[in-house]
This record gives structure tokens, sequence and C-alpha cells, in this order.
DNA sequence: TGCCAGGCGGGGT
DNA sequence: ACCCCGCATGGC
């Protein structure tokens, strides 16, 4: 993939399919290197896997990971595997910074390299739907993301397919995210912050193809900008903090806290899951959420996840065929646009 | 073409 | 507490 930074924005060649962000209403912002230190590598984690879910190609290129990690100075991680054991991490960020320790921290949770699953893969290793995608997925760790740019994400899939969903969210970011160049001649695109989304029109964020989720995806904003949410605060909420958002509701509100604060326990079922498991564990779709809840406690949320990376994704009629035909594994394939291998297309 | 898709809120019972 | 409908948009 190859980048390039020119008077017209960032253009991304990617994959031979290039296209311009244009870099109207803020211009490109450089970012230089500042400090970089290397972990080890655990035994049982899969930077592939961690990188490549749901992600997309301004972070994620097939060996390097960008992370955007607003905290003060806007300031973005560089992550990627530095010989078989050790993952290496370069922060860059406008100006110097002090406080470095706390950015790796920081990465490090983000990228869930000391997360202890031994109680999740026990249950995943005998379960009816997933077992056989464990040797595939085992190491897959969930990447977290900010609160807000989770909400952006649980937004994004409400009533919609995989493929539209996160086809709205990058035009999100690429409409109105802020470009960034980092030093060594990459770029990439940090979401566009809650303020510039509240004073974003509705008309502007239509023209993301949001439809009528805008009017949500501007609450959120103006619930960030005046201080009704905030980021630091996420572990203090719960459900029913989100919910008081209009246009995010009980499934909305539960991915977003498993996607921020790792809040696995929560169950986000959907139609297309709550079919899924009505099939797999002869339940009614009324019965889908005690079920799940039954057979995954504390460890709904990452199973739910980690079903929709098993299937591809898949909308809901042909993944219910693959369940029957017995294909519960995810299709690793050039030209399919699956959960793991978005960054490839958009 | 027309109908459906990883929801949601509002208005009905 | 439930049930049901409309809602933008893209894809088939």
């Amino acid at each position: 993939m190859v980048y390039t930074v020119n008077k017209f924005g960032v253009n991304i060649n990617n994959c031979g399919n290039s296209w311009l962000i244009k870099a109207r209403l803020v211009g490109v912002v450089k970012l230089s290197k500042v400090a970089s230190r290397t972990i080890d590598l655990p035994e049982d984690f899969s930077f592939e896997l961690m990188a490549s879910a749901y992600n997309f190609s301004w972070y994620f290129d097939g060996s390097e990971l960008i992370i955007p990690i607003g905290h003060g100075e806007l300031t973005i991680a560089v992550v990627g595997k530095e010989g078989k054991e050790e993952l290496r991490i370069t922060l860059f960020s406008q100006k110097k910074i002090n406080y470095v320790d706390a950015l790796f921290e920081k990465v490090e949770d983000v990228i869930g390299i000391n997360e202890d699953l031994k109680d999740f893969h026990k249950i995943w290793r005998r379960d009816p739907l997933l077992s056989q995608s464990y040797d595939f997925l085992r190491g897959f760790r969930l990447r977290k993301t900010g609160l807000w740019n989770a909400l952006l994400i649980g937004v994004c899939q409400q009533n919609a397919s995989f493929r539209q969903g996160w086809n709205m969210l990058a035009l999100i970011y690429k409409n109105l995210g802020l470009k960034v160049e980092i030093e060594g001649g990459k770029a990439t695109i940090v979401p566009p912050s809650p303020e510039r989304i509240a004073r974003s029109s509705v008309g502007e964020l239509r023209k993301c193809k949001l439809g009528y989720r805008a009017e949500a995806v501007k609450k959120c904003a103006e619930a960030f900008y005046s201080g009704i949410l905030s980021e630091e605060d996420v572990d203090k909420y719960g459900e029913e903090d989100l919910t008081r958002v209009k246009g995010i509701g009980k499934y909305t509100a539960r991915l977003a806290l498993i996607l921020s604060d790792r809040r696995y326990e929560l169950p986000p079922i959907d139609r297309w899951l709550a079919r899924i498991i009505s099939e797999v564990y002869n339940v009614s779709v009324g019965e889908a959420e005690g079920e799940w809840v039954s057979r995954w406690g504390k460890w709904c949320g990452l199973a739910a996840f980690i079903t929709t990376l098993a299937l591809d994704a898949e909308p809901l009629t042909q993944a219910l065929r693959r369940i029957r035909e017995g294909r519960v594994t995810p299709t690793f394939n050039e030209s399919k646009v699956t959960p793991l291998t978005l960054w490839k297309f958009i």
C-alpha cells in the first residue's frame, strides 16, 4: 500500500483501488515520533487477528496497526511485529510529551495484550456453534476503542447489513475525520470529535449515507459535547446511561460498552444473533438471550463478537445456511469482504 | 421493481 | 409489559 500526501490531501492507494481523502475543512496535521519500545508477545496472542478485525485500510495495512489515542495532545501509536516474539510500539505526536509511560500502557490495554481468556476458551472449545472456529480464532483479542467511537460503530450497525454499516462509518471518517500525516510517510484518519459532529448539520451527516441514523449520531455527539457523557467515565456507565440518548437502544448501548470497556458480560442480542441462537440451540427467538447468557455467562459479549467473525458477518439467510452446512469458520479468501478482510477493501 | 437488513422510538393494546 | 409500524439507504 502506498501513502502519499499532496496539496489536495492524503492519497491512499490501496490495492490499486485509489481514492482521495479531501483535506477540506481541516487540512493535514503532521505528527512526529516521540517514543518507541518493544513488548513481549504472549504465547496465545495473534497480532494479525487483533489488528485485522473490523478495521480500515488507514489503520491496518497487513503489517502495521495504527491506533489513534486521544490523550491531551493528538497522539497516535503504530504497532507492528518485531521478530516472532515481540511487538514494537511507536508513539507519534504533534509535540513532545512527558507521559509516554501512560500512553504505552494505554496501547497495551487497547490491544488486549494482558487479557486472561482461559475461562472463555474453556467454553469456546466445546460450544456447538463456535467450537469449529476455535483453532482459527483462538489468538483473537478485541481491540478496545473509545466510547464515542464505539457508539458511532453501534449506530452504523442499526438495521443494516455488516457491509452497509461499515461503509457508513468509513464515510464518516473520510468526510469528517482529521487527516493526519505520520513521520515516515504514512497517513491516517483520526475519527471526528463529538464537537466536530455536533457542529455539523444533519444534512452533512446524511451525506455519509446514514439515513435516519444521522439524528442518533448527532444526539450522541451533543451528549459528549455538553458533558452528559465523557470518555473518562465509561467504567461508571451502565446501559441505562447510554440509552438516555435518543437513538441509542439496548443493543447499541451494550455493544458500545463491550467495545469501549470490555463489558463482556452484556449480551448484545440483535435479530441476527437471536435467530442464529434459536436455530442452533433449538429455542424460541424470545428465549435466545437467556440461552446465550446461560452458555457464556460473563463472556456473552465476546462470544457474540466472535460469532460474527466465524460467520464472516454474512446476512442472516447465508449465515443460517453456513451453519447448516457446518461452515462456521472465517473465509480467508482473496476477494471476499469479511470482518477480517475489510481493511483490504475500504 | 419491491422488499429486506446486526434497531429504534412512539403509539397502540 | 408487550406488539407493531415507519423510518433512510443500499443491495439484490
